[in-house]
RNA sequence: GGGAGCGUGGUCUAGCUUGGUAUGAUUCUGCGUUUGGGACGCAGAGGUCGCGCGUUCAAAUCUCGCCGCUCCCA
């Protein structure tokens, strides 16, 4: 019976229902009402507002300011730039009613803000003086999905967050798009540990209405990449069709150059899939929302007393260290439930308290990443907490970066990518210019150019699929 | 549901009755002078007059239709 409590497939074995299990019964989300929605439960918007608030640090020390749009976007502004709305259109929601009465212009419930937003800052930019303009939004868009949803990787609406930056010239506005994907690739090695590669997008799979689109990816167990976030070089794109001017020194009237840039709640379900193991969750200690759970143990109630005392005492010392940690004293379950229970739910580290340990004035500890147990002394425990937090994120961080490393491959022709595609690889292959050949690559294998990093480029191979000289040496794989 | 009013540079506006190169202020840019509680001078920039059809040699101005916004009454 008790298995039936946890996670009942094997990571390995079946990935998908592993997935959705997990997040499920460790209580991070559920599934709303409506079909490709979901709730997040306390437990998961615990970790969205730690990423939330490691993000807001770092967009403010870098002269960003956070605003707040509205929902409903009229028609007439998200068809402005074309192949913007032409990207977007098929998965937009309409309101096209306001009670029993019709509206005059439908609007659109925002799939993303760039054209209700630069309305706003061409009506607030005048003059050089202006600029740079740096703003950011944390709000949700929605996206009609048509295929298979999934919690956090593929839903109808998601938590996020949209940065627009306005400059006076294309240098400044491109090192922004490095600048903030540098931001991003911090953020989320050190907070959720887990590591990406980061480089820019082809021109296929690039943001539509973007100049160019930067990206970070990574590897997950299933083979399949993802994407973690993204920041588009917009140059004067949006700023032609929405008439973002100002006047320069000489009082010349001139476009603006713009970036737009976002992580969405995905980082989320790409923690749960990058770490989780066959028990479920296992939290990064960053963002967990309890990084320490005190069990404590007993037989008899001479013991109890004693040991609920310690427990008590243990974590007053913790949380005034600000560590997030909680007493686990229900008394109707054993400890070997709570060790399932809290297992399952990713707790970073446990603390077992029990008569024996208190012998020897020493606690356990065991630790959910790598399953090990061992005895610490209660005398200097608060520093040992903290930098055994601190280890066990850069555990999981190494592991993760070896097991991303140990599954790129690199290849040079297309039989050889299509075995390696099947191992679920993350591959390297050179590739031409055209881009029918990345198309046909991608009709025939599912498999896309991912990201195109710094260091790709190739000039003296053969294109894997019509064996013509190389331009580059991008990473390949099928994505969420 | 009924009624009234208003759409003119980024903003506030004049012009409409009586059709003829769109007024002023402010904002914005540059230079100079100023600088301890919202400065000043000079030079410059900025407008498909909400949209469309019509009348006319000519429409911000006249006719009609539409769109948007505001207010009042229920």
């Amino acid at each position: 019976m008790g298995k039936e409590i946890g996670v009942t497939v094997k990571k390995s074995e079946d990935f998908s229902e592993w997935y959705t299990q997990t997040v499920i019964k460790s209580e991070l989300a559920d599934y709303a009402p409506v079909k490709g929605l979901i709730v997040l439960r306390p437990d998961g918007y615990s970790i969205w507002e730690s990423i939330k608030s490691s993000l807001d640090k770092k967009f403010a020390a870098t002269g960003h300011r956070n605003g707040f749009l509205p929902t409903l976007i009229p028609e007439s502004l998200l068809t402005k730039e074309k192949d913007h709305f032409a990207g977007f259109n098929p998965e937009v929601f309409w309101v096209t009613k306001s009670g029993e009465g019709e509206l005059g212009d439908r609007l659109a419930l925002r799939p993303t803000s760039e054209t209700l937003a630069y309305t706003l800052f061409s009506k607030w930019i005048r003059s050089w003086r202006d600029l740079p303009l740096k703003i950011n939004f944390w709000n949700t868009a929605l996206r009609a999905e048509i295929k298979a949803t999934k919690p956090f990787l593929r839903t109808s609406e998601f938590l996020w967050q949209e940065g627009h930056t306005v400059h006076t010239n294309s240098e400044e506005a491109q090192k922004e798009v490095t600048d903030i994907l540098e931001l991003y690739k911090k953020t989320v090695e050190e907070e959720l540990a887990i590591p990406v590669i980061t480089g820019k997008k082809s021109e296929k799979e690039k943001f539509v209405g973007a100049v160019y689109t930067y990206t970070m990816e990574s590897l997950m167990p299933d083979g399949k990449a993802l994407q973690m976030g993204t920041s588009h070089f917009l140059g004067q794109n949006f700023s032609k069709p929405f008439e973002l001017k100002y006047a320069d020194k000489e009082n010349i009237e001139s476009y603006a150059w713009q970036t737009s840039w976002g992580v969405s709640w995905r980082l989320i379900g790409g923690m749960i899939m990058v770490h989780g193991d066959d028990k479920g969750l296992v939290l990064p200690p960053r963002v967990a929302p309890i990084q320490v759970v005190i069990i404590p143990i007993y037989y008899s109630d001479e013991d109890k007393e004693q040991i609920e005392k310690v427990s008590k005492e243990i974590e007053e010392k913790l949380k005034n260290a600000e560590i997030r940690v909680q007493v686990d004293n229900r008394e109707e379950l054993k400890p070997g439930f709570k060790f399932n229970e809290w297992e399952m739910k990713g707790i970073p580290l446990r603390i077992e308290i029990g008569p024996k340990d208190l012998e020897k004035n020493q606690v356990t500890f065991a630790r959910r990443h790598n399953r090990q147990k061992d005895n610490q002394t209660i005398t200097g425990l608060v520093e040992r907490v903290v930098s055994e937090l601190d280890k066990i994120h850069n555990d999981m961080f190494s592991d993760a970066k070896k097991i991303l490393e140990d599954r790129t491959s690199e290849v040079n022709t297309y039989d050889e990518f299509k075995s390696e595609l099947e191992k679920g690889r993350l591959i390297k292959a050179p590739i031409c210019d055209n881009p029918k050949c990345e198309e046909e690559i991608k009709e025939e294998t599912s498999a896309d150019v991912r990201v195109i990093t710094s260091d790709s480029d190739d000039t003296s191979s053969k294109c894997i699929k019509c064996s013509d000289q190389s331009t580059s040496r991008p990473l390949f794989a099928r994505g969420y």
